[in-house]
DNA sequence: TCTAACCTTTACGTCAACGGTAAGGTTTGG
DNA sequence: CCAAACCTTACCGTTGACGTAAAGGTTAGA
């Protein structure tokens, strides 16, 4: 559109994918990245003459990120949804730091900015805190069972002692 | 059945518990906890005369073991029972274990039951482990954002620098 | 013994997160 | 310009994980 692009020496093209391209790009299915659409998740970067949809690469990643957290960390789409809202606070605070070269201005935005991905991490961290303590757990039942286990290896006779359950 | 308690001082009375009382112990509702057993993620210790669901002990700790793999570790139910089957091979090994004074036997069981809670153990890890790669991918997007803050604290203009996207 | 508070099963309702399909428009190579 | 391949919206279906209500049986205390 507004991009003097010397119809040659471009130096990144930046194709459009259509949503099936995207879907196997990323692993999804067509029906889900509307459906992300749908509730919010985002948008694609075009559309055609036609309406078909058009993304670009930033999408993509989008996509991607929104896989990795629903597949990898098993977060809801509410949830995702949260966290990519600080996504997109960060791409608009972004626009306002170019926009200004007020000094005070760049800096609280900076600021902003920093507390945002911090909250993110929190979120992450919350869940992995939360998970390293059933790892506790766990490895407490297998101490307990590696201990029968040197006992048992020792020829010595089992020691019943009530069987300690391990601390919630 | 085969135990003669000698109907006073009986060590630990095991007070059976009806689903009410559980659900409130457990923070889950009646309902689920019957779903839960429904798709065969625990059945209730015993029964009254009049059918009413009676839970012991154990069956506190399975219920919040099953809560904090769904609400902390967002498992799906499926997954849980998974975990869960690995659980009950446990308590069967315990079993067989006490059957058994057979010094080869009990090794055995004792060193399938370790891998079984290894197993356990692994299946959490992996899910920290993606969820700490997000973080890193967060903390990269925050060192960056705070690098630019460094320099405009410092008063100086910008590093527009193309604004290198971490690895994905 | 009676009743309030609990429980049972059964069944239908709901919400999230999609899957499938129909009816029709768009793109693109030949 | 035409057909195959792709896309659109719209809508209904499905599965998981429960909520809710109905119709009736059980328990515990006064």
């Amino acid at each position: 559109m507004s991009r003097p692009i010397p119809a040659d020496a471009a130096p990144s093209p930046p194709r459009l994918l259509r949503i099936q391209e995207v879907a196997a790009e990323t692993g999804l299915t067509p029906r889900s990245i509307r459906y992300y659409e749908e509730v919010g998740l985002l948008a694609p970067a075009a559309r055609s003459e036609g309406a078909y949809r058009l993304y670009d690469t930033e999408d993509l990643e989008r996509l991607r990120f929104i896989r990795g957290l629903r597949d990898d960390a098993g977060f809801s789409l509410a949830e995702i949804r949260q966290l990519l809202e600080d996504e997109q606070a960060r791409a608009r605070i972004r626009v306002r730091f170019r926009a200004t070269h007020d000094q005070a201005e760049r800096r609280e935005i900076l600021v902003e900015a920093i507390a945002r991905v911090d909250r993110q991490v929190e979120t992450l961290r919350t869940k992995i805190d939360r998970l390293e303590a059933m790892i506790l757990d766990a490895r407490a039942r297998r101490d307990h069972l590696a201990g029968h286990l040197e006992e048992v290896e020792a020829g010595r006779e089992p020691t019943p002692h009530e069987h300690g359950r391990p601390r919630r």
